[in-house]
DNA sequence: CAGTAACAGTTAATCTGTTGAACTATTTTA
DNA sequence: TAAAATAGTTCAACAGATTAACTGTTACTG
């Protein structure tokens, strides 16, 4: 391809990728209930499809500190969102769990945020959203890889 | 289109959107220079491409209220990045603009970005990329329409 | 088996980004 | 000309992140 032409096309990602994060965040954050900000309900988001997890494990996964994991999981179970609980084989970890409040909160707030991007969706030719969505997929698996070998394995 | 469809591409989307933003970003932050954050850097990006703006039309771009930019450009210009000039017909106003020093950081680092997406971008075939961009594009008009709606404009 | 490595998680200090309310200074407008 | 609107700043408070030092627990090794 055209070096010109791949130019053009990485500035043109780079925009709307800026602006997509940007404005979707906005708009995701209005399905927000009040004492609850995007980060913490993906943390809620992650333990409820895992059925629990670990600190590490979250640490590993939204690419942070296991200290700004702790600092977030400390705010959320104060709120009772979420339970700590110690395994008794291995007493180092720990397992997070969702608490019957937080999962209902949850379920509440990730309806809205499905009704939100259905509405988005529903804007596209299925034709469309399929392809878009596989070359979105083949991209994740890209920018993994480039990190696995940049800060290696 | 099926509803359990939808819901079915609505949670892939939420996810990929979530892996890449964590991931993307985080391969982002790798070209920066030490005493940058992504931030910082979409700042001067933005900054350099209207060749100078206001801290309004960043809040505005940005989605943040002005303080937030006033934050953010006090460091930028503490460490010599970005001035500061009072338009002399209406005074209330501030353009900002890069400082030399600034402009050419941020060319440094905006290349690097540069070669990063290209890598990614490359793997793809032209046609596959260009109607990845096209519905992403969409998306984001898409997106701006339901800001504009639910915030009233 | 004792002693050291490695691991899971926490704490504390510090920074960046964000909000919201109150404020200053400067136009605009009625 | 007085009141309203606008551009930007300040301040207090909080969320999220990093780094380094630390606790407690488990695994490994000579």
């Amino acid at each position: 391809m055209d070096s010109a032409l791949i130019k053009e096309i990485v500035d043109k990602y780079l925009n709307l990728t800026f602006s997509i994060e940007r404005n979707g965040g906005q708009l995701i954050k209005c399905q927000m209930g009040n004492d609850m900000t995007n980060d913490q309900h993906y943390i809620l988001r992650y333990i409820n499809q895992k059925e629990g997890c670990t600190s590490s494990e979250l640490a590993d996964v939204f690419n942070v500190n296991k200290s700004a994991i702790t600092a977030i999981i400390d705010r959320l179970e104060k709120k009772g969102f979420i339970q700590r609980t110690r395994d008794e084989q291995d007493r180092r970890v720990v397992y997070l769990t969702l608490t019957d409040v937080g999962r209902e909160l949850f379920y509440e707030t990730e309806l809205r945020i499905h009704q939100l991007v259905s509405s988005f969706i529903e804007q596209f030719e299925p034709d469309e959203i399929e392809r878009f969505i596989q070359t979105y997929e083949k991209l994740n698996q890209i920018i993994l890889a480039a990190k696995d070998e940049m800060l290696g394995e």
